[in-house]
DNA sequence: AACTTTGTTCAAAAAAACTTGAACAAAATG
DNA sequence: CATTTTGTTCAAGTTTTTTTGAACAAAGTT
């Protein structure tokens, strides 16, 4: 029997399928596949995982490891669970729908937003030194538009946030204040 | 004076900018550059655009356009204009930001969101065919979670486009219905 | 019907994103 | 202080995605 590697190399049916699930999930907010496995075996696992582990299990390099990591804890998406015996760092994945959301607006979406909102002042100026008056008047309708949508996506989060926490949420009129909590 | 090409096939300083505005909120949602761009031009122009000023103006190729205004036109984010004297087609874009994230939810998330449901219903299965009670109980605790995620992802979906209708929106408790509109 | 216009398709080229692994740094251990 | 353990960095390799452009189809013109 050419027993190549012990232990538990090898991820179950389930695991397989669970980790799957996490890997799509990455693809569709944008983050490669190995962060999706990463975080697909820690949610999976009941203890927490050493850096070891994790490349052992996956089959995937340290190089890749290291990388995921880093990101999934600027995210927020695993925590630091420290282990008494042990020098290395081990990993749990945070669980809570509403922090792991937080963090992916909060590192993913909101810089974009805000560069978003100094670039448009920069058209704005663009713009006034253009051609007719006519044209003029049509671009800084559009940039108007855009700045609406800026401002709406903005007023969006706090309210995903809310519904997320479970929080009763109340909303009289558009332009009104948010009541959350 | 070497006129290689006439007309109006260079961008203006602003719509340069805002095009640029496009193409990175393309990226943010996982769409091709190109396609960026070709909305923005749309959005940066007052009258209708034909397939072959898009690809003048850009300097993209037929293909490229010919794709990109394929995606756009199944998202819902530009419209056929009919223009009497032509025969080419030309196209607008959607304004309404409601549309536009109606029309991306709608291809892009429910899909995966839908197919993720049946993806938990195997795991559930496999689960079931696995080694002792302990791991099983963790497992499908674990697959319980995701559950709940998929149903707040689900439930999120419409508060989104109710707060994007510029509605007027109220909820008493998480396991409410919504009133929308 | 032959020709032109308009747009699509798809294989190949180019570009971008991801992963690897070897070299390196930092810190603990003996 | 030399050695081992643990993890990071980054250039090079691999894979995936995007773009191109030439061939093709569909439909309108003459």
């Amino acid at each position: 029997m050419p027993a190549t590697h012990s232990d538990t190399p090898i991820l179950s049916a389930w695991e397989t399928s669970m980790i799957d699930v996490f890997v799509r999930a990455a693809g569709l907010i944008g983050l490669p596949r190995s962060i999706g496995e990463i975080y697909g075996l820690l949610f999976c696992t009941p203890k927490a995982l050493s850096f070891d582990e994790l490349v052992e299990r996956l089959q995937i390099s340290k190089g890749s490891v290291s990388q995921g990591l880093k990101v999934l804890r600027q995210l927020g998406a695993v925590k630091l669970h420290y282990v008494p015996g042990s020098r290395r760092d081990h990993y749990q994945p945070e669980l809570s729908m509403k922090r792991l959301v937080r963090g992916f607006i909060k590192d993913q979406f909101e810089p974009h937003l805000l560069s978003g909102a100094q670039r448009l002042d920069n058209i704005d100026a663009l713009i006034e030194e253009e051609g007719d008056e006519a044209s003029r008047a049509h671009a800084l309708n559009r940039l108007g538009t855009l700045r609406s949508w800026q401002q709406r996506t903005r007023k969006l989060t706090p309210i995903v946030m809310a519904v997320l926490g479970g929080a009763k949420f109340f909303d009289k009129e558009p332009t009104d204040e948010e009541t959350i909590i």
